[in-house]
DNA sequence: GAAACCCAGATCGTATACAATCTGTGCTAG
DNA sequence: CTAGCACAGATTGTATACGATCTGGGTTTC
């Protein structure tokens, strides 16, 4: 079982895509070990672009290196998580609203695709799988109220949000959002602004009373097993 | 003067916070190359640290990297430049608003002295310094509002403020800003929330007023003389 | 004379080797 | 039996070496 074939990517980039799309839809959890060895064996390179990929990470917040020990997923703490939700509040909704005075048909038509994914993600039991998508719901509004920045910032946010939400989402009520994420597509297609800042604060509110920002959780897996298995 | 002595700096990290700096302070402009070796000569360190830093820079957007051909001096468009101020434009206001809710004696008291040290290097007709402690008052409101956060982002975005001032500041008044530095601290002094998020509001629209984002300009000096000389 | 081509120098990209640091295990002393 | 220490294995940090790619100048050809 060691030496199954290597996933196809040569580059730091690739590498960065492929470890954060598996946080995205917590296949690897905070807190795991990344270990340059590990990593640079998953995907068949050295560990000179390892430690490119793993660095890059950090700076987005999605890893922590500590030196001497490694690079471990990171795990945000109450602080933090209730930080990253304070950005995205101050954030998103003006940037839902500049989206919804652009939006083009074919804007909404991308939209719709993705909330069709989400739902058929949702409909094979691939929780992991819709959180992923729901996340690059958001930043694709950011991209078409053509605010790159804003649109980088909040890749960072919702990557640091799916840590969160691997930390201290209460199970309680199934994932609903793709209900939330229709109204917003409705605002987009009807061009109207107010309502999609209001509908995207509304959102945002929601996902935060959804969270138990008081106590953690630990969870540990093996890497591989996560990225091939 | 080939080998004056190295700059003491052995970590990344540390290179990072010098060619940061040297860019806050306009002795370092937009486009200039970084180029692997010079760096690693400069700063006694092997090209391995070098890139660190200069990824490190990249992904703060301060550096652009373009494959096989090197690492250079970011040099916003007009376009880049607007979202910058945009962002901080949704960011900074409600983070003043925070920290004038929050702001101790000793939060004043040091806010006090960065004005004063503002007003010395403007004395001593040292606009970069001048420039450079400017940026950092507001990472220093953020600071305050205890949000890190939005402290790191602010910082990023005051980075590229300083290329784009670099790049489209029309000269015809002197930064004046210490003026709107000293009734931001005067809202802090008073936990005024509303004043300073109002200040702070038309303090970002001032200084865009102050841009000229037109035109771009072009300079190109040596790195070794912007650090050594 | 101008354009295309080719080659040399320089610069970056990646891999590997070695040094520094940490972790955990087993031993020893109290 | 426990606490402290020391050493071995593992992992990261840094430097260096080599290969790939680009830039610019000089030559050739039309």
């Amino acid at each position: 079982m060691k030496d199954v074939l290597p996933i196809a990517a040569s580059s730091a980039e690739d590498i960065v895509a492929h470890l954060t799309e598996a946080v995205h839809d917590h296949r690897v959890l905070p807190g795991m070990k990344l270990s340059e060895d590990e990593v640079g064996d998953i995907f068949g390179v050295s560990r000179t672009v390892v430690r490119q990929a793993l660095r890059a990470m950090a700076h987005g917040g999605l890893v922590s290196i500590e030196r001497n020990r490694g690079a471990f997923v990171a795990k945000p703490s109450v602080k933090e998580a209730r930080e990253v939700f304070e950005v995205r509040a101050l954030l998103e909704p003006q940037t839902a609203r500049a989206a919804a005075e652009r939006a083009t048909p074919a804007d909404v038509a991308l939209l719709e695709d993705h909330i069709a994914q989400e739902h058929a993600a949702l409909a094979a039991d691939k929780a992991g799988l819709a959180l992923k998508l729901s996340g690059a719901f958001h930043v694709e509004i950011a991209r078409i109220a053509d605010q790159r920045t804003i649109e980088a910032f909040i890749g960072q946010l919702v990557s640091r949000s799916s840590l969160v939400i691997a930390l201290y989402w209460q199970r309680r009520n199934a994932l609903c959002e793709s209900h939330a994420h229709h109204a917003l597509l409705d605002a987009f297609r009807h061009n109207d602004p107010d309502q999609a800042e209001d509908l995207m604060k509304g959102h945002l509110l929601d996902l935060v009373s959804q969270l138990n920002l008081r106590e953690t959780r630990d969870e540990t897996t093996s890497l591989r097993d996560a990225l091939l298995g």
